[in-house]
DNA sequence: GACGGCCATTGATGCAGATCAAAACGCATC
DNA sequence: GATGCGTTTTGATCTGCATCAATGGCCGTC
């Protein structure tokens, strides 16, 4: 990641809102998050859609769209975003002169494997109390590992969005982070939340009797 | 793939039930599925279950262990199967000698990303007659892609595993084929499955108003 | 060919979470 | 500082599916 940021200057900032790419179109680039952070997303035929992934610096978007030469999914920005823009014509150069590129690149992806796993996991198995504790848990991990507060931040998301990439309604998030706050698990103020107990987090996450 | 199998002859064959290769152990193969069928799961620490697929001949098993060096799934034998192995450890050699085999592994991870995305849009959007219809036209597909009938074919799995997969109770699953059954879609018998009106199929597969 | 285990099916009941409805709040704009 | 819109929150009701329970069918084993 830091290695293409280094061979390749072309930024571009896109502000709350806007799309990087959507599902379908030529595959022309792949993004690397500098600043902000963007969702990325998948509809049915008939315009239901589910949220795939919250994205923040450090990650690299649009790689799952080599397979077909065309994005899979769609990616907008959440919040004023900069990214580092690569050509994908170039990639293939790139990797010839660089050999750890593409491993690098396959490192990418097989962590992406990874994580949509675990996603279908949550998706599949588990409560709504245990798909939200684990949620901000797994925020609370990522801030934590780009050096911001593991335990006070800012969702650059929705109630909504959040609903979304979890399976579950827009109301039930309200809900469920209003039992945590009165559990004394958690405080909200609208987008800023605080981790207070996060053992009792982790224990709501990945209770409940075996399957 | 083709290409994997031309090049690396160390063929294994597994019994219905035994395992590939668990999550956590350390990445020391690939597997390119050359006959029968493979299930590949993940699980909580409490043991809950999710299958995150079923794989058939032609496929690639074992690639997102590549992040981590350690399988992050199991993967376990539905029936009798044979596949190629392909060592981990000489995949490097093999990329330096073959310049276009790190591109086909890429091209089949972004594959599998892409694979992951519908499921996750499955699990977390679709009402439990849409993901059955949905999974029944999916295996036709497949089945038609590997000249098989499309509309005649036995399923290695059981009821058990395709409700885990689609997050949805086992007698679910019966009760929704039967219903398919009743309004003359489909025909079963024990693992035996007819499609008789994959129009109708696809109706219900797609169907409900929009979110 | 009878026993035992596993898988599939069907019925009855309960609940988690969706959906519908409406109020309260924050924020931007004029 | 009033207006208006989008977001969040809370309440009331409804329902799809899980869960519990029981029976039946298939297949392998002795």
């Amino acid at each position: 990641m830091t290695l293409l940021e280094s061979i390749v200057k072309r930024k571009e900032t896109y502000k709350r809102g806007q799309l990087l790419f959507r599902a379908g179109e030529r595959f022309d680039f792949i993004y690397a998050i500098r600043g902000g952070s963007v969702k990325t997303s998948v509809c049915t035929p008939d315009g239901r859609v589910q949220i795939t992934g919250f994205h923040i610096p450090g990650e690299v978007l649009g790689l799952s769209a080599l397979a077909l030469g065309q994005y899979s999914s769609e990616a907008r920005a959440l919040e004023t975003t900069s990214v580092c823009r690569v050509e994908a014509a170039r990639l293939d150069e790139l990797a010839q002169k660089i050999p750890s590129l593409q491993y690098q690149m396959m490192k990418i992806m097989s962590g992406q494997i990874r994580q949509d796993e675990e996603l279908m996991l949550l998706l599949g198995r588990r409560s709504a109390e245990e798909r939200l504790a684990e949620y901000l848990i797994g925020l609370s991990r990522r801030f934590a590992a780009r050096n911001f507060s593991p335990t006070q931040f800012n969702l650059s998301m929705s109630r909504g969005d959040i609903g979304n990439y979890l399976g579950i309604a827009e109301e039930t998030v309200c809900r469920i982070l209003t039992r945590f706050q009165n559990a004394g698990m958690i405080a909200t103020q609208r987008r800023h939340v605080s981790l207070i107990d996060l053992r009792q987090l982790e224990a709501v996450a990945r209770m409940k009797p075996a399957a």
